[in-house]
DNA sequence: CGGGGGCGTGAGAACGCTCTCACGGCCGTG
DNA sequence: CACGGCCGTGAGAGCGTTCTCACGCCCCCG
């Protein structure tokens, strides 16, 4: 190996098709697996191709097919906390397996300030990619406009705040939370309080909607006092547990809006001499991981993650591939998953 | 916005160059901040790229100069556990910083599994990269055999187990747990025990070294009940905290080799009813935020992450730009911080 | 036995950029 | 005043692919 190691750059096409003894055109229609080459001339490229190690170049390939078969997920998140939600590493793993059985690869991309945001943008815009999937929570960034100036496809993880049309692919956010409310109120719980996401994602708003839908729908009027906003971090959770109790002690249910929250609430409320399901039910959200191994285990609302990486490859492949211009949204329906806690 | 957005493509070179009635050589010069160009040609040439948006094409480019300007961390690592490691966060923000004065792109690219690493392998030697650094915690993976032999520069975070010739930077692994058991030594402990890492991870396998090292130094027996093995989880380190408990109940200091596993072991002391440092005295590895929110605060080993980061964008360029020719390895010195656990 | 229609193949023009080279115009020097 | 050199510029040749044609060949049908 190390014998003729000294060769500096990769092979063409061209050596390939002089070892094979055919024409560069044959060659690449060999590589490119197309049905109208001889049995005889598709070997003998096979061979040339085995031998020489040929790696077609992408760059030359993408410039004629203006496409590079690569697909960016963009993470716009101003603090590394995103590594460590499992929800992403979930979603990056739908992704990769819903490219699996294609040859589109998928390539990660921070950007967690506005000069990282900068430099994914022109990265996206020169053309190393077809496509992006944008995830970012807070949507005060100017990336989703940036890229649709530019025709970039583009798919949102997660509906926007504002109506800029765009495809985006949601987990029905307030369907689960009404699901999870109408649960409470199903088994019988008079007092459900709430442990909201933060006011500036959409997901927090979406299934502080359902909660409220779903009491409306029961005939309970709306009381503020049974409403704190946490922020999706178990210690936002056993703080707003916490003021939860102050000011309303009698409550029977909660629905957190998040697992990390609700597990953070539960310590608080063992603390307190509450039993849950027994004094208080709690419901949380997401089924994380840590929804099985809190105590007692988590009911909570799981969303569709296969499914909805799925459709963002669909969504995101159908610009590409320009079969339609109009851009389509989906919402895939949450479901609640039933285990000790309410 | 919307009224010229109709236009497919985006503009070239010559189309800039027309409208700035100069050559396409002098656009290129221009867009490049070649100096032999006069600045009224500059100016008009500015304002012909801000008229058309132009943004030049990244495939082109590189066909020509054998460059992409990009580079891969490429993450192998069978599960998604690596994403909630905060190790690794810190070395994505770690190597961004240290980019984010050149105009480099750091892309990550995950390889789960064997199918996912041939992805992997194909996309980098396609040439959509100049370089790679690989994160690989355990390495009995073919991706760097692979790089190796196509010639692609390449530098692993984390030195190998084997004596492969490759570039790679880690942490004084070694050092910090000498460092560590030395320290619980000089307070006067007198059976040191260990909680270790996975043995397949070098990482794992150096501190244990170190913690051996300091303790025949210190004219200690090796004592093999007073070492278990973990996998650097907090449930792990619980574990084996327990199994230390029972093997050698009269232990006062244990150094164990990652925070998560220090915080089950700590959770497990404090249920035993052994006052922590009092009783034993623990330290930790890694400088994990974990470390700062535990009770008590943990003494810990941390990393020079920063400069881990630096000195892997340093050899991965120098074999990018072929400064070098031998592969360079590179120890980065730990160190120890005093909280209250020991 | 002649003519039409695939089918496998090769020649050559793109794709959008960089880079070398050559060419005028201006300066300074002898 | 002539001549060499430098500086800004443009022409044109690639970079490694794909893809459109056009061209022989063989086979089948009339």
């Amino acid at each position: 190996m190390t014998g003729t190691s000294t060769r500096v750059s990769s092979p063409t096409l061209d050596e390939v098709a002089v070892l094979a003894g055919v024409s560069r055109a044959t060659v690449s229609r060999v590589v490119n697996d197309s049905p109208r080459v001889s049995p005889e001339a598709r070997e003998a490229v096979r061979a040339a191709v085995a031998a020489l190690s040929y790696v077609p170049n992408r760059m030359a390939r993408s410039l004629v097919t203006r496409r590079t078969d690569t697909i960016a997920l963009v993470l716009s998140e101003p603090d590394a906390r995103i590594f460590s939600d499992p929800f992403f590493a979930s979603i990056v793993r739908g992704l990769n397996g819903a490219l699996a059985s294609t040859d589109i690869n998928l390539v990660l991309l921070t950007a967690r300030d506005e000069r990282e945001q900068e430099k994914a943008g022109r990265f996206v815009r020169q053309g190393h990619v077809d496509g992006v999937i944008l995830m970012s929570l807070h949507s005060h960034d100017v990336l989703p406009a940036q890229l649709i100036a530019a025709g970039m496809p583009l798919v949102l993880c997660g509906r926007p705040l504002d109506d800029r049309p765009v495809a985006w692919v949601d987990a029905d956010n307030a369907g689960g939370a009404r699901l999870a409310t109408e649960h409470l109120l199903a088994g019988g719980r008079r007092t459900v309080a709430t442990i909201s996401g933060p006011r500036d994602m959409v997901a927090g708003l979406d299934r502080l909607a359902g909660y409220r839908d779903a009491l409306a729908d029961a005939g309970h009027a709306a009381d503020p006092r049974l409403v704190v906003e946490g922020d999706f971090t178990e210690g936002g959770g056993a703080r707003a547990m916490e003021e939860l109790l102050v000011r309303a002690p009698e409550l029977d249910a909660v629905f957190v809006a998040s697992d990390p929250m609700a597990v953070g609430a539960l310590r608080v409320l063992r603390a307190a001499g509450r039993d849950v399901p027994g004094d208080v039910a709690v419901v949380g959200f997401d089924d994380a991981p840590v929804a099985l191994r809190s105590d007692p285990p988590l009911t909570t609302v799981t969303q569709p993650l296969e499914e909805m990486t799925q459709v963002m490859i669909e969504l995101l492949l159908a610009q590409v591939d320009r079969t339609t211009d109009d851009v389509q949204t989906r919402v895939c329906p949450t479901r609640l998953v039933r285990r000790a806690s309410a």
